[in-house]
DNA sequence: TTTATTGT
């Protein structure tokens, strides 16, 4: 016959030749993407609270930074990066916006032209670049990274809150851990038709800051919405975690125990920021 | 310019 028992040997050798391949592929290829995934997220990756078509999103990773996208929202439903205290202050040039061809759906750099709306950074640029560098200061320019933002919101109370973040609590402890994110309507029919271009326009936006080198780790959350003045107190704005999660549908630093959770995300505990000296500092811009 | 758009 044609298929001796020495060529199936051979062909089942082939076989578990290839099956091993894999196995060290995949295997090298998980061990990767979790040291990626250590370096920009403490406590796991946000995930969904529950299956609906607005908290699904897909992990989009860049240097400095982690992007959990939506194509429903067309929106990034969070960012997650790590920030540490610097010496040198100074960073290169603003680069140019670009477009993510990793999107379901085309966001150019023109999409918010005309709108009202400011490209408004998620990771921001000042801080991914002077902690992380150069390329990750370049990919803090993808429009994946941008949400629709009230020019007031973002060139003054939202900035002010990036500047307290490194010029006052990174200094404070050896690294931080920051996620944040767009908050939208409860409903999603009454926001639908709401959008720059295809960008569905968010009515907040959160962000979760985290110091967790101490045994018990310290957090501080913020939600802000689009129509402010932009010379608030920034500490009118303090929320729990567990109130963001509710906004949001998502679910925060999974792999918390369950005991050290109900106090982080539950109470609002605002102890060791000294946020007080802060709340009140003025813009850099007018 | 640690934000960004508009208009030249």
């Amino acid at each position: 016959m044609g298929t001796s028992l020495s060529s199936w040997r051979r062909q089942g050798r082939r076989l578990g030749i290839a099956v091993l391949f894999v196995a060290v592929g995949t295997g090298l290829w998980e061990f990767q993407e979790r040291q990626h995934k250590d370096a920009y997220t403490w406590m796991g990756v946000p995930t969904w609270e529950e299956f609906r078509p607005t908290t699904i999103h897909r992990v989009l990773r860049n240097d400095g930074y982690l992007v959990g996208w939506s194509d429903v929202r067309v929106n990034p439903l969070w960012v997650s990066y790590q920030v540490e205290a610097i010496d040198d202050s100074s960073i290169g040039s603003r680069p140019n916006f670009q477009a993510d061809w990793r999107t379901l759906w085309p966001v150019g750099t023109d999409s918010y032209a005309g709108s009202g709306y400011d490209r408004g950074h998620l990771a921001p640029n000042y801080a991914i670049a002077a902690v992380h560098g150069r390329s990750a200061q370049v990919d803090t320019f993808l429009m994946s990274n941008m949400t629709p933002q009230r020019p007031q919101l973002n060139r003054q109370l939202w900035q002010r809150l990036e500047e307290v973040v490194m010029d006052h609590f990174a200094p404070r402890f050896d690294r931080l851990q920051v996620i944040t994110g767009p908050v939208f309507p409860e409903r999603f029919m009454d926001n639908v038709f709401n959008r720059v271009g295809l960008v569905e326009v968010p009515e907040a936006f959160y962000k979760i800051i985290v110091a967790p080198h101490n045994e018990a780790p310290l957090a501080l959350a913020f939600i802000m919405p689009q129509d402010v003045r932009g010379n608030e107190p920034l500490d009118d704005y303090l929320v729990t975690i567990d109130d963001i999660e509710a906004r949001t549908g998502l679910n925060f630093f999974p792999e918390l125990t369950t005991e050290v959770e109900s106090v982080l995300e539950g109470e609002l505990r605002i102890q060791g920021w000294a946020l007080e000296e802060v709340a009140r500092r003025p813009g850099r811009f007018q």
